[in-house]
DNA sequence: CGCGTTTACGTCGTTCGTAACGATA
DNA sequence: TATCGTTACGAACGACGTAAACGCG
């Protein structure tokens, strides 16, 4: 038993038992995969993968066992490289960050200036990507962290650092009937136009539909997007009320668009940046994570990290709290 | 960085830097670990030991910290390894048990009989120690099990599984004054006459100390051994009362021994299974645990050793409840 | 001078890539 | 016929052990 067959073997696996494939993931070829992979079941004595013909078909219960472990083994490897890296204090690197829309393009720009500042010979690669890939591609161990939103509790399996609380906000244009409503806009007011809001609204247990739910209503939506500009643009176009999160709102977008603050309504959210348990980051991801959220002290981070002795967060604060607020009836 | 680097790093921790002791305990030779050692180093670009000359002083920071994480890399190594086997179904392997004597002596032999008929082909080892030893055992990866008693709960950082409870007796030869006290004798008695117990009583905190400073006394320990054969001897050659584990009793002993039941005085005693976590054990190391305790049902077994759903496990018998009392004054 | 580490060197095994082959849909 | 996995083979690398040299107590 080697790492690299090992490493060979998770790799099958994520690559869904496509050894081509694989190989090209770890730069390697797809007779060394198979060769590998023959002699870590020769030496185990059992299958890791069922066979019809000559190409793999399913998983093997053992199979499953065994690249439960090697996930733990490969996890704990990259973090004795990492460790090493962070001790020679290495500023060079890659952090790979899956995110959505709205955090990438509304919330990390200035705390990735600040990364690149301190760490100019860092390569960041921004993943946008749903809430499900994104946890898809953190468990496949494509990215560093993940940072994404929600109102409940965050996805469990991983630790998951709250960086900040935030509410939503509804969008229309100025010449929209609801703008004579005044300040205090109502859920069934609401449910009387098309909404426009993120995609994450059409999953029946979001807390847009939860809410209308609650009084017996349900929300007409009229196009989602996952990109809060999208969201703008048909808001623009009249297609409807848009439903999206402060961090969105521009400057301009008040000239000609109104704004209003809808706080009782929906449940708060928070965001939280998702990290692997038991993988060990480098020096410069823990920067951006405390300069994201800025909390958390940096010296206290890689214990609040370590899952042996789980640390308690700081309870985040609210974005509003740091950035002012875009509401003007609040 | 290979599987086999690590193994041979933490070899040499484990050798207290002594890499000509490493290499024999992995059946390697001298250079081959130096030269990979250096590789590793190399690799990782930091040391791993701090060097005075050609030898090694210390481990590093670092190192420690890579030590560390290497030994969780070959642990998930060895339990794939084990994992295989189990599926393979295979009933041949090895058992080290490190235990106490008494527990070797008068617990273990029903429970390793029962395992030697299931699986004749497992060669046990049985490796007798104190407490401290036993862990140091245990952490060091030589043995499968720890198993040991005491009164509080069990050493952290391990699985412990609680087997039974089981009280101390007292022993003295059929003329020794205390005799005629009757069946209720006390601490203050007990207090006035030399004692003969296990090594474990010398520690300032083991509870017979604190049971007797409890009432502002000191116990006058005569002798003490890790052997309850050996105190038996030196209670019939009249040293002094003999304290010792319930288990220890033998029929014969009451030929020409006095025993008293002393439960109130002393706190009753727990017998635990120490397993390491992460590391799965073979079928018949399961078969050998629920066989000595039989409150834990086999098939629940594998959950409740698993760390990351901590099944609790059920409250162990009493000793006497199974086996009968030795006591003739309760 | 003994103990322990390093260096040097030759051998052996293993891995890897290229290329050809085979099976399958 | 395109795709994917296996087999075959040769080259290169790396690991390992033996033997000798080096430092240190």
């Amino acid at each position: 038993m080697t790492l690299t067959q090992l490493r060979y073997l998770v790799a099958i696996a994520d690559a869904g038992l496509n050894i081509t494939q694989a190989a090209e993931r770890v730069f390697a070829t797809q007779p060394g995969l198979s060769k590998q992979l023959r002699h870590l079941e020769d030496e185990l004595g059992l299958q890791m993968f069922s066979r019809s013909g000559r190409s793999l078909e399913a998983v093997t219960p053992a199979g499953a066992l065994v690249i439960e472990r090697a996930r733990k083994i490969i996890d704990e490897a990259e973090s004795i490289r990492a460790l090493a890296a962070n001790m020679r204090h290495e500023s060079t690197g890659e952090l790979r960050i899956a995110t959505t829309h709205t955090q990438a393009r509304f919330v990390l720009p200035p705390a990735i200036a600040k990364l690149k500042h301190e760490f100019p010979d860092v390569n960041i690669h921004l993943m946008p990507g749903g809430d499900a890939e994104l946890l898809e591609l953190l468990h496949r161990d494509e990215i560093d962290m993940a940072i994404m939103s929600g109102t409940s509790s965050p996805p469990s399996g991983y630790i998951a650092v709250p960086v900040f609380d935030w509410e939503r906000v509804i969008m229309m244009p100025n010449t929209h009937p609801l703008t004579d409503v005044g300040d205090d806009i109502t859920l069934s007011q609401l449910a009387d136009y098309p909404l426009v809001s993120y995609e994450s609204a059409t999953s029946p247990d979001s807390s847009l539909r939860k809410a209308f739910a609650a009084i017996e209503l349900a929300p007409r939506i009229a196009c989602t997007a996952r990109d809060a500009d999208l969201i703008k643009t048909y808001v623009r176009a009249g297609l409807g009320v848009g439903i999206l999160a402060e961090m969105a709102i521009l400057p301009e977008d008040r000239a000609d668009l109104e704004l209003r603050c809808i706080d009782n309504l929906l449940p708060t959210c928070t965001t939280w940046i998702l990290v692997r348990q038991d993988r060990l980051l480098r020096e410069y991801a823990l920067a951006f994570i405390s300069g994201l959220a800025p909390q958390i002290e940096r010296k206290k981070l890689p214990r609040m990290l370590n899952p042996d002795e789980p640390d308690q967060f700081p309870a985040p604060f609210h974005w509003r709290d740091l950035h002012g607020s875009n509401c003007p009836n609040s």
